[in-house]
DNA sequence: CGTCGGTGATACCTACCGGGTATGACAGGG
DNA sequence: CCCTGTCATACCCGGTAGGTATCACCGACG
């Protein structure tokens, strides 16, 4: 009576992201009838309006906004069980998880941190299994709420910690990596309006979510990629410190003068009960 | 495929709690077979040996029991969909969640400052209306998690903040609660030491989902109950500072030195979204 | 040592309901 | 005024969730 199914939740976010029967069922796999008929049952049991038919289309109540909002997080606990679930099986070993992690980082950041961290943490006497997953810019948080990772190496403020457990690591400045040739590549300092407006040299965008925010700079989704342009004097970009590890001959690092400190924190889902978890963040908090 | 239905997850919670196949079923309403039945679907669903059937009773395997936390957040968190979804049904606002908040609130904790934060919240412009919502001793993360309340007020250490954002609004001193006539009584300060060994004072015991701490001192499962048996002279209770306010003339405070502070927080689910909890709280720190 | 009680698993049946197709109702746009 | 695109309705079918009856197993106990 009061059970709200998974598969309605499904139906629901479909709807409620598309805004149209139509297109929801097609990324459903079904056709629109018993997708129409599913919500109108969901919106009777709740007793809630969820959507607002208009002739033209479909819009949002606030209660469908709601759901919309409390659905994404319980569809993401929804698999996340299901995802660890699958992983602490196979081998079960008895009386606890699975002695295997699943590291979330941003591809090719916090390089020296994170090997300093596996290598220490290899060296603990019963150490889990630690598989590094490369994500995409700032999404771990989504990774950790849906499963596919166990615990996150995140900097904030450009990572959201909320909603999970954390331990501060470290804390670092901002460069910005310029062409080496270009006549701000001189300076000793920078600040962040001046980096921000080069005329020449336009910020580069980076992707997150597959959108990338407005500008006139170059869209970034690889690191290479970046690299070769500002080596080629086409782009500037904004990065920690730590991003000096990978300059190349033909860049330029100048630290900025007011960019907020970067920090990064180990993260986990504030529930995690795991042994393995408790042995790798113990470790991380002293390095 | 990998979907994990919320009733599967029902049945596999009630089966890993009750550890018997039988009173499961009796407590989903249900027969035993198709219980059975379930489980194997999920088990060969997830590929995953979840349960240990032994000749005699189940018992869980590390998978299951990774299942078990983890279904546990899923769970709470589309119930906690469905109530909030509900609630902001009806009178459906435009553009926004509903203007309506349940606060849970320790019964009979932070009188003062309760009446101040509704007292000054009540004044602002566009304020939602605000239910109170008594909770048993220290489950208010309970009701946050599983959608009971939207917001609550929280007292670290006894409260975990752990999943939730909060911020700090009150830290007090405790004092130990004693009748009037008691030697100790006439101390200026006591030590926690002190209080929890009394010969002929047992130190109150509190229900904490039903249960109660092991001692020698009487079960106290209501405020007006514990204040009446301190005044006859029948036991002693630890207390925040501000539960001087409902001091009878028979008993007597006595700061303790070495107990640690509590910390009053203001504690919601990290994810949430509302206009009206975001001005609750702007409202609760600026007092 | 046989039987009984209590466990979970199996067999089989039924009824419900989730999903499909065809079609309707309705509003805008040309 | 029809045509198009939208969501809703009507109807049918098959899968499956759930029920009952029963089995297989083992431990306890006389």
């Amino acid at each position: 009576m009061d059970t709200l199914e998974t598969r309605e939740l499904r139906y629901f976010m479909a709807v409620a992201e598309e805004l149209h029967f139509g297109r929801a069922a097609e990324r459903l796999g079904m056709a629109q009838p018993p997708l129409s008929r599913a919500i109108q049952q969901l919106e009777r049991r709740l007793g809630v309006c969820l959507l607002e038919r208009n002739r033209r289309g479909v819009a949002l109540t606030g209660a469908g906004e709601v759901l919309l909002h409390e659905g994404r997080a319980a569809l993401d606990a929804t698999t996340a069980a299901a995802r660890r679930t699958r992983r602490a099986g196979g081998a079960d070993s008895p009386g606890g998880p699975r002695n295997r992690l699943v590291l979330a980082v941003k591809a090719g950041a916090s390089h020296e941190l994170l090997y300093k961290l596996l290598d220490a943490y290899a060296a603990e006497p019963d150490a889990a299994e630690i598989e590094v997953l490369p994500s995409g810019t700032c999404e771990q948080g989504e990774m950790l709420r849906d499963g596919r990772a166990d615990v996150a190496l995140m900097h904030a403020p450009f990572n959201s910690l909320a909603g999970f457990d954390s331990e501060e690591l470290l804390t670092e400045g901002q460069i910005a990596i310029l062409p080496a040739g270009h006549p701000l590549a001189a300076h000793k300092t920078l600040s962040l309006a001046e980096v921000g407006d080069i005329p020449d040299l336009p910020l580069a965008r980076f992707s997150r979510h597959g959108t990338y925010p407005p500008g006139p700079g170059p869209e970034i989704h690889d690191q290479t990629q970046l690299a070769q342009l500002i080596a080629l004097g086409r782009t500037v970009a904004v990065f920690p410190d730590s991003a000096r590890a990978w300059l190349w001959a033909e860049h330029t690092a100048v630290p900025l003068t007011d960019a907020p400190p970067v920090v990064t924190h180990i993260a986990w889902p504030a529930h995690s009960r795991s042994l393995a978890l408790a042995g790798l963040i113990r470790t991380a908090t002293r390095l």
